[in-house]
DNA sequence: TGGCGCTTGGAACGGCGTTCCAGCCATGTC
DNA sequence: GACATGGCTGGAACGCCGTTCCAAGCGCCA
């Protein structure tokens, strides 16, 4: 049957990290699927850390391969940051690995992306470097969090379910203490996480634009 | 001597953190600082989720301290915003904490407070949700990648011979495939990392400002 | 055919979070 | 002053984890 590599192995760790998170990734289940032990892994990668560095890698490779040429500078920064936006969603796990910067490589890759379109809008030389780093803690503090929400709820439970009862949670807070997330208890209920995601990178790039000179 | 109790425990858990980051933190050195062993430190924690909470919310208590009653409110935003990075600073293990949301209450804390000034901002009320959560993201996900820069390095070695490392490799890649990162490698090596996260927020500041109706 | 080096997989180690429980000690009661 | 009570202690033990080690298997080349 199929022999071991590096590749089957970091398919079968994202799927069981897929499945149950990050707990669900060990070397014992990952031998049970592979049919092999533990021993035979560490053969193909150095340890665990290695091994989520190359999942992450693998899982976000899509979403940088979105080709932008040709795109407006804006539309490009937008669909690539809808496109990690979406593998976070697609695979919650991705969101702490991002915040952990174990995978720099991947991190420098979206870096890479965002400055060459920040460059293209415009940006003084010397604003670029604190745009596209703007831009790059927004895109992974958002994974973040939206990691972290899908990880708060047991896997069955849907959006809605879970945005229904946090907005509960906040109309009930102490109207002296927290006024302004009671206001917006109902704006979170009807609110959209791709959208909401998206209104927070044309912020910035109505900040961003502020930047340019006048030609 | 002194008696055990949640805040003694939490105080020496923030100690150990900082001493030795979050694998410093485990029950058995806990129980050598405290003079006692595993089991007495269950009576007061529930497990090892709520210690780290706790020491979270501890740190991050001082940093919300900061009356801002009186300042305009991009003021008043810049300072909570500063608070919060200074803590991640002194303290970087809250960044991987942070992006875990495990705190609620204390993610919670900071969006009030972010959202407060927001609205005080003028904001229409329909953009006010979204940007009190872009600029929540933007400072989460500068704690992540702080905290995660800081941890990619020794105690011991100086900021500046982190950066100077990273800017060399900056400057070594693909011309072809990382322009950007080329270009900007030596405004990395000048830059100051709490004057660029302030940028950052004062960038989305800048967006905001165009979400004002003309009064 | 024989040897050799890449690859395998199971056993074992040390460390972790957590649980369990026998005992301690301060307090309240007669 | 003896004694029961119950909050609190701390050490032993359990099961799981990442990782290491090594005896055995396998295919290739001489």
């Amino acid at each position: 049957m199929g022999a071991l590599s590096r590749e089957r192995i970091v398919a079968t760790a994202v799927a069981l990290l897929d499945a149950d998170g990050e707990a669900g990734l060990n070397f014992r289940a990952l031998g049970a699927r592979l049919r092999t032990g533990p021993g035979a892994i560490y053969w193909h990668v150095a340890n665990k850390s290695d091994l989520l560095v190359a999942a992450t890698d693998a899982v976000l490779a899509d979403a940088l391969a979105a080709d932008t040429t040709g795109h407006p500078p804006r539309e490009a920064i937008r669909t690539l940051a809808l496109g990690v936006f979406d593998a976070v969603d697609a695979h919650p796990w991705i969101g702490t690995q991002l915040a952990r910067l174990a995978s720099q490589a991947t991190t420098l890759r979206v870096f890479e992306r965002i400055g060459q379109q920040v460059r293209a809008l415009g940006v003084p030389d010397a604003a670029q470097f604190d745009a596209a780093s703007a831009l790059l803690n927004y895109i992974l503090g958002v994974a973040g969090q939206n990691a972290a929400n899908a990880r708060s709820q047991p896997p069955g439970t849907s959006r809605a379910e879970v945005i229904g009862t946090v907005a509960a949670r906040w109309a009930d807070l102490d109207p002296a203490e927290y006024p302004f997330a009671r206001a917006v208890a109902e704006q979170l209920r009807a609110h959209d996480d791709r959208a909401q995601f998206l209104a927070g990178v044309d912020l910035i790039l109505a900040g961003i634009a502020t930047l340019r000179p006048p030609s």
